[in-house]
DNA sequence: AGCACGCCGACT
DNA sequence: GTCGGCGTGCTC
């Protein structure tokens, strides 16, 4: 009889590999289990068991694994289930899946290591230039890797000469798995065993009563063991009896301390406080209504305006779940972001809440994903975005996806390109979990669920503690502009209002969407616009560094002195960022303190926390910023906000610009108010009568949805059509052009549904790659699996044209 | 995706 | 003449 396993590999690629192992492995091997095993000429991969089978393969002789690397599986079959649809529906590989839902410590590396055979002698004269090099550095250090021999011969092509020099036997390959995974150790210290007795501070005051610092040492030790009753670790004794590491060390010499090393968590959150959440009328409500619609249905979505108190329901619900012993899954859009509810989950929960994100060290990821998988204490609440839904969860009962329309939930580059929010709910079915949506305002696709009864829908219309929904103003500046009644881009309402709200000593939050200074320099002379040599966008102007870059591949140019094109030297810069406000308000109010928030403020691991904290302290009197603004903040001694210029995020080539304008301007609006007071919004715009400022203005979200609605069906998008996103890229442009003519048009051969393109996007290149973009709309009653495939079969052609083999092709189902 | 093999141009 | 370019085929 003969054993194998089926195995994915992480890697894009489409197949599962079969390898052979022993009856003995076979009994051992769990579906789940990480398997090691060599891949292709010199490569070993850490791979994963989904299959135990006798299916002997005919086309080819399986290869033999490594090893088995794991006890117990560390992936669950759900996990595995999930991931196979997720590669089905996203049109990735399951290796794909496997590499990006795995913490990367549990993906073994493997390294090539050459190393000296000393039992042979060898004739130097018979060895080339190359040759005798390695074996000369082998002659200093036994043991080289594949990249240090790169270094000394100075060239990429080793491979040849590593050859040579193996079939001459003067060196062999030695194929080695590192397992890089070290739990960080605590150093612990304790007293020496013959000084626990009664007698014993008194010996050791007189063994050391000539050194002082370790006489203080001793006695804090003796102090810190009788009022904690908990392990003393080495960093609290030096601390607390402020003395060095030195002074330890002469102790343990000693001999009258000891060290010891403990495992540690990293990820450690104090008790759980004792605050008490009481809801309202409003949300008590909410909660039972909750609770009934999810006696119906899998899925609820809690559409509550902006500080209606969202998250106390939130956690009354995860509160009795987890007391019936299950596990709970909080997604949030971006961790960064979410520091306040985290504080607050954590500060309810205590030790009971696991945050996983990638911002997360790899130890810290593995910590999470081993409590998971054994259902620890730990990690009875998981906080965490996209990535969290890859977790090993045994008894998931209850999801919370907070801001639920958030584009963040989906990954856009590496594959998967998967929504979070989207798996989130699949994930759920597996478990026979309910999820809970939340969001002030909800995404077109979500609201249409819940309308068409596919979802629950609960509202909460009352914001928290009463605070009254703001008074929006809007300033039409084109208007001000004719008047002459603006200085720089603040119009003669908003500096009133500013100073206004000043007075009254509140903080003021202005927002402006778009970073930098200036975006674009140009010359008055002959108009030209520096642009990026690699992408095909202008340079935008950042003030700070006085040089210009591009948003896109991160290319850097000097501010130049003259135009490129007629070397005048009459250049200006147009268009305004986060920045030129934040210069204008210096000027408009030179005594006040002015805060500016964007992605070059908040670079940094606390960048954003030290802003954010700075605001709350009152040490900024106006803060500038970009969307960031707009999420998770809870101010409370703002009443006034400021948008400077609305139109920019309604003009955007995307069918969804609308609604995120939407979005943004109430997500931004909500910052206003405080506690018994009615916050004031000033939007200034050049289109008041648009339909979607009007609709912000008016509180309107449904008259929204309906328009909005009306425009995806007339034109086809989401929800009423899936949308395939094709991107193809190619150094050369007619190679590109033509090779996505080809793809199009087989795609339209076979489908009788609408095929857009190939559109040369807005920005056609990128680090020196062209795009084109061919859009496939999937109406409701057209099979999406069968289209899918149908696709795969189309790409599958293409790739096998010689010609276009080098056009890359990346494919994103449900794009945002 | 990597990686090796293999066939063509510009340099020691 | 070699080095290194990247087209092509394969990985159980």
């Amino acid at each position: 009889m003969n054993y194998f396993v089926e195995v994915i590999i992480p890697l894009a690629l489409e197949p599962t590999f079969t390898y052979q192992v022993s009856e003995a492995e076979f009994e051992f091997i769990q579906v789940g289990m990480r398997v090691a095993v060599p891949f292709g000429k010199s490569k070993v991969y850490t791979a994963l068991v989904i299959e135990k089978h006798n299916r002997v393969p005919q086309l080819y002789q399986a290869k033999e694994i490594n090893e088995i690397i794991d006890i117990t599986p560390v992936v669950t079959e759900k996990q595995i289930a999930l991931w196979k649809w997720m590669a089905e529906y996203y049109m990735c590989t399951i290796g794909e899946v496997y590499r990006s839902a795995m913490p990367s410590r549990l993906l073994l590396e493997n390294e090539t290591l050459v190393q000296y055979n000393d039992k042979v002698t060898i004739n130097t004269d018979e060895l080339d230039d190359s040759e005798y090099l390695i074996y000369e550095a082998l002659q200093s250090q036994a043991i080289l890797k594949i990249e240090e021999i790169i270094a000394i011969l100075n060239r990429k092509k080793v491979f040849p000469v590593i050859n040579t020099l193996l079939e001459k036997g003067i060196i062999f390959l030695q194929e080695e798995m590192i397992e890089k995974y070290k739990p960080k150790q605590i150093r612990y210290i304790k007293l020496a065993d013959q000084y626990i007795q009664d007698n014993g501070l008194a010996d050791l005051m007189e063994m050391v009563s000539r050194a002082e610092k370790q006489r203080e040492m001793i006695l804090k030790y003796f102090q810190l063991n009788a009022s904690m009753k908990k392990p003393i670790t080495a960093k609290q004794l030096m601390d607390e009896s402020n003395t060095t590491n030195a002074v330890l060390k002469a102790l343990l010499d000693k001999g009258i301390f000891v060290e010891y090393f403990l495992q540690q968590d990293r990820v450690v959150f104090g008790e759980a406080t004792q605050e008490v959440i009481v809801l309202n009328d409003e949300q008590s409500k909410a909660q039972w209504e909750i609770e009934e619609s999810f006696k119906q249905r899998e899925v609820t979505l809690l559409y509550g305006v902006t500080a209606s108190g969202k998250t106390e329901i939130y956690i009354k619900l995860i509160e009795k779940l987890i007391a019936q012993e299950g596990q709970v899954l909080f997604l949030v859009p971006e961790i960064g972001l979410t520091t306040q509810l985290v504080q607050r989950l954590t500060n309810y929960f205590g030790n009971q809440v696991a945050v996983y994100h990638s911002k997360y060290s790899h130890n810290e990821r593995l910590e999470v994903w081993d409590q998971v998988l054994n259902q620890s204490e730990k990690a009875k609440v998981v906080i965490g975005t996209r990535l969290a839904v890859f977790l090993p969860f045994q008894n998931l009962k209850f999801l919370v996806i907070d801001e639920e329309q958030e584009p963040n939930y989906k990954q856009h580059d590496p594959a998967p390109r998967y929504h979070g929010r989207d798996c989130a709910v699949v994930l759920a079915k597996q478990h026979g979990a309910k999820v809970l949506m939340g969001s002030a305002t909800p995404s077109l696709e979500t609201y249409y669920n819940a309308n068409q009864g596919k979802y629950g829908l609960v509202q909460l219309r009352k914001r928290y503690t009463n605070v009254r929904l703001p008074e929006i103003v809007l300033v039409d500046i084109k208007d001000k502009y004719k008047r002459k009644q603006m200085t720089g881009h603040f119009s003669d309402y908003l500096i009133d209002a500013i100073n206004m709200s000043l007075s009254l000593e509140e903080q003021v939050i202005l927002f402006q969407n778009r970073r930098g200074f200036s975006p674009v320099v140009e010359c008055m002379t002959c108009g030209a616009v520096p642009e990026c040599p690699h992408c095909d966008v202008s340079l935008t102007y950042h003030k700070y560094r006085n040089e210009l870059r591009c948003h896109y591949c991160g290319y850097t140019l000097p501010m130049p002195k003259q135009c490129y094109r007629c070397h005048s030297v009459d250049l200006n810069t147009k268009g305004f960022g986060t920045e030129q406000v934040e210069e204008e308000l210096k000027e408009l109010f030179p005594n006040k303190r002015i805060g500016r928030m964007d992605q070059d403020t908040t670079r940094g691991k606390y960048g954003y926390e030290k802003l954010v904290e700075a605001f709350e302290k009152k040490e900024i009197d106006i803060l500038v910023g970009t969307q960031m603004l707009a999420k998770g903040f809870d101010f409370s001694n703002v009443n006034l906000v400021g948008v400077m210029n609305a139109d920019n995020s309604l003009y955007h080539p995307d069918f969804r610009a609308h609604e995120r304008a939407y979005q943004m301007l109430v997500q931004i609006s909500g910052r206003a108010g405080r506690k018994d007071k009615k916050g004031k919004v000033i939007i200034q715009t050049f289109n008041p009568y648009h339909n979607i400022i009007q609709q912000v203005t008016n509180n309107d979200y449904l008259g929204m949805f309906k328009e909005q609605m009306y425009e995806r069906h007339n034109f086809k998008y989401p929800p009423f059509y899936r949308l395939v996103k094709l991107t193809l890229r190619h150094r050369e442009f007619e190679k590109l052009k033509e090779a996505s003519f080809w793809v199009y048009n087989s795609l339209k051969q076979q489908f009788q549904i609408p095929v857009l393109g190939p559109e040369e996007p807005a920005i056609n290149r990128i680090r020196n790659q062209y795009i084109r973009v061919i859009l496939i709309k999937i109406p409701q009653q057209v099979s999406l699996n069968k289209t899918k495939l149908e696709i795969k079969q189309i790409l599958k052609s293409f790739e096998a044209i010689g010609a276009y083999r080098s056009v890359k092709v990346t494919i994103n189902v449900d794009f945002y």
